[in-house]
Formats: structure tokens, sequence, C-alpha cells
DNA sequence: AGGTTGTATAGACGTTTATCTATGCCATGG
DNA sequence: CCATGGCATAGATAAACGTCTATACAACCT
């Protein structure tokens, strides 16, 4: 239930965005635009233990290891995710902030509009 | 069943979103993923009366028409937009649905979890 | 220290993408 | 009709992207 509205925009349904806001945005959009890193981020964000290792990650791909590697580091420069390393493994975790913010806006756009 | 102390590589049973999933809301994304269409959604989601006239959108932009063309071709390809023409002009409106799937899984990314 | 395993970085390569100019396709209006 | 204006399609091109192999870095374990 952490819904904190950070006054980070307005909703799509009343104000177009901003250029700039448009560009952080579409970032953003653009990491989770690939199936590969949508598919991370899920099982990132769904790992039980709110965590999940690369060790648990990569092999779940038919890709090479730095290629996982490389997605997730897309994935943590738009600010998706978060990694921790912890001894030999590296851990990585969603960081919810982000995405909820994204559906807010993605949620503001409704159809009853202007009924004729 | 977390394996914290030291087993790190227990295989994930199953992918929170399959394949398939993935690649059909991965492409939802990819569409919202460039500044421009970022944009021309948002204009056309927050049109006062629903739609928004391709003679609005175009003029708005530092980039020729057809480029416009191809982006609103690439949203109403991902379902994001329906456009219908009408005399001379062509109208493009939001479709909720798609928007508010894509919000849906958005949302459901939640940070409460392994509380402390 | 040396070997082993997990993860990240570097560089290369083929494909996709965003943009342009040129052109074609409606629909309206002389 | 034919001309005009709005929108879409076609083809070209440079930049960005996804993937790979090779290699470097980091942490563990004898």
């Amino acid at each position: 239930m952490s819904n904190q509205g950070q006054g980070c925009c307005e909703p799509l349904s009343e104000a177009p965005l901003a250029k700039e806001q448009a560009e952080e945005m579409a970032s953003v959009f653009k990491a989770l635009g690939d199936p590969v890193r949508l598919r991370l981020f899920s099982m990132i964000a769904s790992g039980p233990s709110g965590e999940v290792c690369v060790c648990d990650l990569t092999p779940a791909f038919d890709l090479s290891q730095p290629t996982i590697s490389h997605h997730l580091k897309l994935l943590k420069q738009a600010g998706l995710v978060d990694s921790e390393r912890r001894g030999t493994w590296v851990y990585y975790r969603a960081r919810p902030e982000t995405a909820n913010r994204m559906a807010a806006l993605l949620a503001s756009v409704n159809g009853d509009r202007a009924p004729a």
C-alpha cells in the first residue's frame, strides 16, 4: 500500500508530458522494452525473498553470462533494480518506487471522457 | 525455503512471466520507450475530446511529417492507440485497456517483502 | 599462493531503429 | 476532372542495440 505520490508528474489524461520528463520516463520504458530484460525484472520483482541471485537468473536464459550481466546493468541504470554483492554472489532487488511511478503514469489513461 | 545461508543456486522453478507474455508486453514497453512516441501518446491520451488530429501532433515536434506518421504507426501496432479517418483528417485516440494492463503489471511490484 | 568459480568489462559484429527525402494515396474544392 | 493539402508508404543511411568471445576482477577454498 505504499503509493507515496512523490509529486512526479501529472497524470497522462490531464496534461501532456514535457520534453524532459518524456525523455526520462521513456528511458525507463526502453529498459523494459526488451523481452529478456522484462523477464529478468519480473523474476527479480517476484523473488520470494525480495532479491534474486544472479546465479539464479543466468541459467534461466539461453544467453551467455555476459549478455545477462549487460541487461542487468541496463535495468540498474534505469533505476528499476539495485544490486548488492554478498560474498561471492551478487543479488538484485527491485526498486518499487520506479515501477510504481511508471504504473501511476499509465493508470491515469482513462477512456471515459467527453461523452458526446 | 530460503537459501540465504549458502546454497544459492537453486533454480527458479517457474518464471513469473512466461516467455511469450514477456515478448508481448515488452513490445508495448518498447513502443513507449522512445521520447517522441511517449510524448505523442501523452498528447493523445490527454486530448480534451478524447482524440487528437494528426495535424495537431505533427507541428508539435521538430521532426518531419513522415517521421511522426511512422511513430504513430508503431503506437498503433502496439495497441496503445487507434486511428480513424474523418474526411481529410485522421484522428488518434488512446486505448486505455492496453495502458491499464501495463499499469497493472508495474503496480504489482511492491516493496513490502521480507519484513526487516 | 594458487586454483576455481561467480560476475563484470571490452571489443567486435550483424541487426534493428530513427530519421530523412521522394513519392503515392485519399478527400476536398474549384 | 484536375489541383491542393493531409497523411501514409518506400527506400536510404547513420546510429543504437543485442549478442557473442575473450578477458579482467573479486571472493572463496584448499
